[in-house]
DNA sequence: TTATTATATGATATTGTTTATAAATAGGAT
DNA sequence: ATCCTATTTATAAACAATATCATATAATAA
């Protein structure tokens, strides 16, 4: 990493080349190719790796850079990613679906903190939850494969013009 | 608890009058009535409480009491449960949402663990995220309401004919 | 009581997201 | 070139969920 302040999705040249060729390698293990439309979307996942972007954020993005591409292809090739663990789908309760790179090489989805009042999704990166995973695979002899866990509440940006947290806890799908 | 072995939906009689006149004493503290539609659609809860019901199992099992009923009624019976934090609305990702009814007294959700062979829901009853609250909270300074935590695996049933379990891991949306 | 108002319901139309279909296109292999 | 398969585009369809609106029910006032 060249720089700690650095933000995630705005890494330079170099790191975006490396990494589209590392999809399309992984592409390719799996007999798919990485055709112009797959790495239009590819790329607009990568320089917004810092958000969760719907089906429909996406294809705008990549409308600006392919503005022939058509929004069942960004449908297929969002969902051939998420079919290769390259990408994961997320629901944040708001009626849809979003999708984010998972970090290269984790095992785990990271944790997301909502925020019922400002709508912002922060990220807690470490995985925490290693020791009760443990408990659930001994008591429940469940074998885990992944995890989600979200916290709900009033971020730190919030927290002053929140007088009654509670009334906020509502319908949200989650 | 009258037996150990009672189903936790199978209440007798007593319990269930019980159970729903205390949720009609909720709705009447927030100006609403419990009217024959909504008792019909608490009654269905209640009785299927173990199950994680979607909006049209339960206008399926409401219309067996009162065949009158309209979906809309029930969608709207629900949304208005949810609003009160009577029940929580759920996603596992297969394109419905689903309804439980919270614990009495609980102030948490519970915890799921998904079959990603056999698609079943089992719950954790306990709330084993008490540490890791109070480290997001202090971390982040993040007030947390609620949180939700789902394990994605292979349960005990299935586990003896699933051959590679990372296969298994898709493109769900959670 | 009757009139008036507010609330709730049922039938249906509409919305919005996502998937399925069919025809067109692009590369490769023969 | 022809064939073959994968992919794409545009469009239709499926689906859950919501909005609309006329009717019905309940509470309130006169
Ligand atoms: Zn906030
Ligand atoms: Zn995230
Ligand atoms: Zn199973
Ligand atoms: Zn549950």
């Amino acid at each position: 990493m060249a720089s700690h302040i650095m933000k995630k999705g705005a890494q330079g040249g170099v790191a975006m080349e490396e990494r589209v060729k590392q999809i399309k390698q992984q592409l390719s293990t799996h007999n798919y190719k990485l055709t112009p439309q797959r790495e239009a979307t590819v790329r607009v996942l990568l320089e917004n790796e810092e958000d969760h972007l719907s089906a429909e954020d996406v294809y705008l993005l990549v409308k600006e850079k392919a503005p022939e591409i058509g929004l069942a292809t960004v449908y297929r090739t969002l969902e051939l990613l998420s079919d290769l663990s390259i990408i994961h789908k997320l629901n944040f309760g708001d009626g849809v679906t979003r999708y984010e790179f998972r970090a290269e090489g984790a095992e785990h989805h990271h944790h997301h903190l909502i925020c019922l009042n400002c709508g912002a999704v922060d990220e807690i990166i470490d995985d925490w939850l290693g020791p009760i995973e443990r408990r659930v695979e001994k008591e429940f002899d469940f074998r885990i494969i992944d995890h989600r866990l979200t916290f709900h509440g009033i971020c730190h940006r919030c927290k002053d013009q929140v007088k009654d947290p509670e009334k906020l806890i509502g319908s949200k799908v989650t």
